[in-house]
DNA sequence: ATTCTCTTTAGAACCTTTCTAAACTGTTGA
DNA sequence: TCAACAGTTTAGAAAGGTTCTAAAGAGAAT
């Protein structure tokens, strides 16, 4: 059945990015890779485990989504109030940033276009460029 | 004296954006608005008020940063981690985010050129366009 | 001066994130 | 298959930044 599918998958990208498939980390990427792209802040994660009968400690969910960034798997956006959220897209795009819930939409990499780079600084090298166009819907 | 001149423009800069000359605010002003544009958080111009022998609560630090922020005396900016920092400049520009150390540097808006920006979703109108430039000086 | 409203303040509370040390579990090799 | 080791998980405490509270203080207007 597909289930099997996905789990193999998940067992294989978690040994790829050098991290164990222990039965915390595949429930967990089983939640986030599903398909769509989505912005999952450590609490909702953690709800959504709880929700699903999985039993996972905070500082897991915490532990897992900084290691899933370090591997690649993932990648960190903080915007506004001290709440990070975790992207599972990670090539190339920016975000719209909705203002007035605080919710976040993935724009595509060729919807916008920067022409034109500053020089950066010193012998400093651009490592990315992040561009959020905040939206309003009063 | 010079001294009177700013002391006289930030006072009337206050009432200008509505917010009544308390001595915390004019000194507050005083440290952040230098003619240099700045970066701070709240704890670094706590400091700083503590260091100019001018006794200001954290507290009041905070609300004076979020009453300059409402009346467009300053610009949050929340890239990493739980600090916020505050922006002297208001005006249309961009920022170098140093990922070593965590500093931000201005750019200026007409040294990035975006040229192409996708239709907000829905009935969203775009507030604001943020481009930061990560780089890297390993 | 008096009064009124806005402002400041210390300290507690809050919230997210990190730390700690002990228990647990994949994995490897015999 | 099983022992042994290193990596992982966990609860709870701690940390770090920000906000709240309620009481005292200070501009502004009369």
């Amino acid at each position: 059945m597909s289930n099997d599918r996905t789990y193999t998958d998940i067992i294989e990208r978690l040994r790829h990015a050098g991290l164990r498939p222990t039965r915390q980390r595949i429930a967990l990427a089983g939640l986030m890779f599903t398909g769509e792209d989505r912005h999952v802040s450590a609490e909702i994660l953690h709800g959504e485990a709880v929700t699903a009968k999985i039993p996972v400690s905070l500082a897991t969910v915490y532990n897992t989504l900084h290691q899933f960034t370090e591997s690649g798997l993932l990648r960190e956006i903080v915007i506004d109030g001290g709440r990070s959220y975790f992207d599972t897209n990670v090539g190339d795009h920016h975000h719209f940033y909705f203002e007035n819930d605080g919710r976040l939409e993935d724009i595509a990499a060729e919807d916008i276009v920067v022409s034109q780079l500053p020089q950066p600084p010193g012998k400093a090298r651009i490592a990315r460029v992040d561009v959020v166009v905040r939206v309003r819907e009063d």
